[in-house]
DNA sequence: TCGCAGCATCGCAGCGCTACGATCGGGGAT
DNA sequence: ATCCCCGATCGTAGCGCTGCGATGCTGCGA
């Protein structure tokens, strides 16, 4: 057998270099070197550098998992979006990772592919971790899903989405309103026989409140408004089908609203494929301001959502509940902005 | 005073219901219900119905991040692209995360805006979770993050790049090839005046990889070929900027390569506006095969990198790493595919 | 000279779970 | 009948870190 230990039982694989290695070799307590980590102002000078030498010595990198267990919280948050695919959850996914990791939070990503039942196996998978907060794209969850948020006593944002109450609190912007905005738009601009071109829209709540918010404007300025679906994904294809459903079903359609950037181009590419002036005899407006909007020909004239915003706005909640501090507004609107440009 | 406890030291929060109290509800021993989850088929029947049921009853979700800690692993994959707003790494994060939710793995995401710097803290800070895997983009790194992956004992998986060795596997292409299969192409199509148009080239070290292939092709086919890079972002702005540059300082240029499908969409808009028929006089090749690119018209001659693919590769390693199966392949090659459509 | 506030540091007791080895029965082989 | 093998189950000892309370130590006023 090998040396005097008293029969010494299996270990598992351990880290390479710990905390206490660090404190002995810096000549303090396991305490200090944890107090250095979360609290440097707290140690003194002298042994904040000879920790910090023995730390660049061993290469010592901090095992967050053991931390998280011993203090019952991650520096973890979790994310949880339809499609990172989608241009504008991209842009939100970027910039709440860029104005967390200056505070040390990292981001546990996951996809719903618009489906509640996966959303809610990934806030079950995401609560497993003890995150720091718990992000989620949209208002409308599962019971189960809601049930499971508000007894994990961790902040909960609910983003993209503005109008119902949110479980804790809320970043976003009224989908209704956006629709309205349009619509009035191409009504002003003399549109009389309007069509909203969406697709997914039985899946992608955001765009039907979009095309519903249409249609009633629509109809407050007594103009007719019709809304078309494409059942397969938004992209410019839809578009180009689209349009051409459009122009059959609805005589001398006018003006189009599409749900996304990606439709109103496929629908714009399609339009001069036939030879349809845009925006004389069709105006077109679309969703998103995509980079390739201002570029098209005509530029597109579309809504701008503020992806980025609605990232920074979740950080600066989550941030400030970390902190403890208080969160008077429950629900952050981050508005819209038409930007008009050529096509309608 | 509190009850009777003999000076109980103050306690942390914990978690709402532990295994524990799961394992006396179900009758078994903790270990069981470990078991249970980990390996159901070990336990039997009975026992596995009684666990379930108080899983149910209690609303237990498992505490990963003791998990972790005891098993000296958690069950997260630590990713680091440059940009999930660039579309490529949009596809590849959205394969490897659906590829690998089935397995219970958890996708940590990084953002490095092309700074290795920046790729060195996010390495550094996902080895603090003890990932079950790292992937990375690209095979260049700082030397200390080199060291650093090297020293964790952890599977590495480099994407998107194929060449120099990886650290310890790769997946991914060849972009010279990509450049140098643009190249033939175009001068198969009977031009001689050709310029590769990138953005941002001096950070994204691939799209530089594509110039150079596609000027050395070029070459080698007895064919000039200029690189213009634009300093700012690859959008169809840059690719507007870049065509009026081509103009300017080609003359007669008749063949243009985009290091990305956006700027070729901006330089073909900006032929649109110029009334530069398209690909009569001007062939324009692109590259990714993003969603408008069959849209546009003409549609878009471009490459074809199968960003789910390389997504899909990924996790196929990683999972074969964690499973203990030897993974022979130290760098798996999912080429591309040159889609020949109109423009170019 | 003593008391004491205030800061820096330390020691301890877990956080909730998993790996390991041990235990316990119930066949089937001898 | 006895022994052994094997599947199911259990008990124990940590994984590496943090929060709490306690302990020193310094300097200053009374």
């Amino acid at each position: 057998m090998d040396d005097a230990g008293p029969r010494r039982r299996g270990r598992r694989k351990m880290q390479a270099v710990t905390m206490s290695e660090v404190a002995a070799a810096a000549d303090v307590s396991a305490s200090t070197v944890s107090l250095y980590f979360r609290r440097p102002k707290s140690v003194s000078p002298p042994a904040r550098d000879a920790i910090a030498k023995a730390v660049a010595d061993l290469g010592y990198v901090p095992n967050l998992v053991a931390g998280g267990l011993a203090a019952a919280s991650s520096r973890v948050v979790s994310l949880i979006v339809p499609s990172v695919r989608n241009a504008f959850f991209a842009e939100t996914v970027s910039a709440l990772e860029a104005a967390l990791a200056p505070q040390g939070l990292q981001v546990l990503l996951g996809h719903t592919e618009y489906d509640l039942a996966r959303e809610e196996a990934l806030v079950r998978a995401s609560l497993a971790w003890a995150p720091a907060a718990i992000v989620l794209t949209g208002l409308e969850h599962n019971p189960d899903t809601r049930a499971l948020l508000k007894k994990a006593r961790v902040p909960v944002v609910e983003m993209w989405e503005r109008g119902a109450a949110p479980v804790d609190m809320g970043v976003g912007f009224d989908h209704g309103a956006v629709g309205a905005t349009v619509a009035r738009r191409l009504v002003a601009r003399g549109r009389r026989r309007l069509a909203f071109c969406g697709a997914r829209m039985q899946e992608d709540r955001r765009a039907a409140q979009r095309a519903e918010g249409f249609a009633a404007a629509a109809r407050a300025e007594g103009v007719a408004a019709a809304i078309l679906n494409h059942p397969g994904p938004a992209d410019p294809q839809a578009g180009a089908l689209l349009l051409d459903r459009a122009l059959r079903e609805i005589p001398d359609v006018d003006g189009i609203a599409a749900s996304n950037d990606l439709v109103a181009m496929g629908a714009l590419f399609e339009a001069q494929r036939r030879a349809l002036p845009v925006p004389e005899q069709l105006a077109l407006v679309g969703f998103g301001d995509l980079p390739f909007a201002a570029a098209c020909v005509p530029p597109l004239t579309t809504i701008r959502p503020a992806g980025d915003l609605v990232g920074r706005e979740v950080a600066r909640l989550v941030l400030a509940r970390m902190r403890g501090e208080p969160v008077l507004e429950r629900a952050v609107d981050t508005g819209f902005v038409l930007v008009e440009r050529v096509s309608g």
